[in-house]
DNA sequence: CCTACGATCTGCT
DNA sequence: GCAGATCGTAGGG
C-alpha cells in the first residue's frame, strides 16, 4: 500500500480548531512500531479548545503535568490515560501557549489489521477494532511515550492519502462524555463521516 | 499524604 | 440500563 503526503506544519496552525477537526476527517493516522505498520482512516473527531471550554482539559489555559502537551507547538500528540485503562490519543493544534487539541474517536482500517487484532485480541475486523478512543489507541499501538511527540514520524504520523471529505459529508453534533462542562457540553464539536461504520456508537 | 473521579469499554441483566 | 475494571492526576488538607 502506497503511502500519501504527511502533513505539513501548517496544518496544525491554521484556523480554530473546530476547523482543524473537521479537516482531519479522511486523512489517515499511522504508526510503524518495530516494523510493523498500522494505517487508519480518521473518520471521527473532537475539538477541545484551551481558552474558553470548559470540557478541556487546558480550560482557562490552566496548565499541569498531564496536560503540558497542548501548550507546545501544533502538531504533537496529547496522548493521557482515562479511566486507569484507556489511553486517548488527541492531536495538538495551535500555537505555542494555545492548548487546543483535537480528539480522535475512530478510525477505519487501512492498512496492517493483522496487527491491529492482534492488539485487541481480536479474530474478525470489525467496528470495535478502531472505534471509539480507547479502542483506536489500542489498536494503532498508540503508548503513553508517544505523549508530546511531533507527527511526522518516524513511529507515528498524519498523513493525507487523497480521500476528499465534502462539507456535506460530514455531521456534527455534541461531545461524548463532558456532561460536567455545563453548557459547554452542548458546543457541536464532535465531527463524523456520516454514515460511515467505523464511527462509535453515541451512548443514550 | 489522602481521596475522588474521569474526553471509556465490556459484559451481564 | 448498569456496574466493574483499574490507576494517574488533580486538588485539598
Amino acid at each position: 500500500m502506497r503511502g500519501g503526503s504527511v502533513l505539513p506544519a501548517a496544518f496544525y496552525l491554521e484556523g480554530h480548531v473546530t476547523e482543524i477537526a473537521r479537516a482531519l476527517l479522511g486523512k489517515c493516522l499511522v504508526t510503524r512500531l518495530n516494523g510493523v505498520k498500522t494505517a487508519g482512516l480518521i473518520v471521527e473527531t473532537e475539538a477541545y479548545e484551551g481558552a474558553t471550554d470548559r470540557a478541556c482539559h487546558a480550560f482557562g489555559r490552566r496548565k499541569t503535568r498531564r496536560n503540558e502537551a497542548m501548550f507546545e507547538e501544533g502538531g504533537r500528540a496529547y496522548v493521557y490515560l482515562c479511566y486507569g485503562l484507556h489511553l486517548m490519543f488527541n492531536v495538538v493544534t495551535n500555537r505555542v501557549g494555545e492548548p487546543d487539541a483535537v480528539l480522535i474517536r475512530a478510525v477505519e482500517p487501512l492498512e496492517g489489521s493483522e496487527a491491529m487484532l492482534a492488539r485487541r485480541g481480536m479474530e474478525k475486523i470489525q467496528p470495535p477494532l478502531s472505534s471509539g478512543p480507547g479502542n483506536l489507541a489500542a489498536a494503532m499501538g498508540i503508548t503513553r511515550q508517544m505523549d508530546k511527540k511531533p507527527l511526522h514520524g518516524p513511529d507515528l504520523w498524519i498523513e493525507d492519502r487523497g480521500r476528499n471529505v465534502q462539507p456535506d459529508e460530514i455531521a456534527s453534533g455534541r461531545r461524548i462524555g463532558v456532561e460536567y462542562a455545563g453548557k459547554d457540553a452542548d458546543k457541536p464539536w464532535r465531527f463524523w463521516i456520516k454514515q460511515n461504520p467505523w464511527v462509535s456508537k453515541a451512548k443514550s
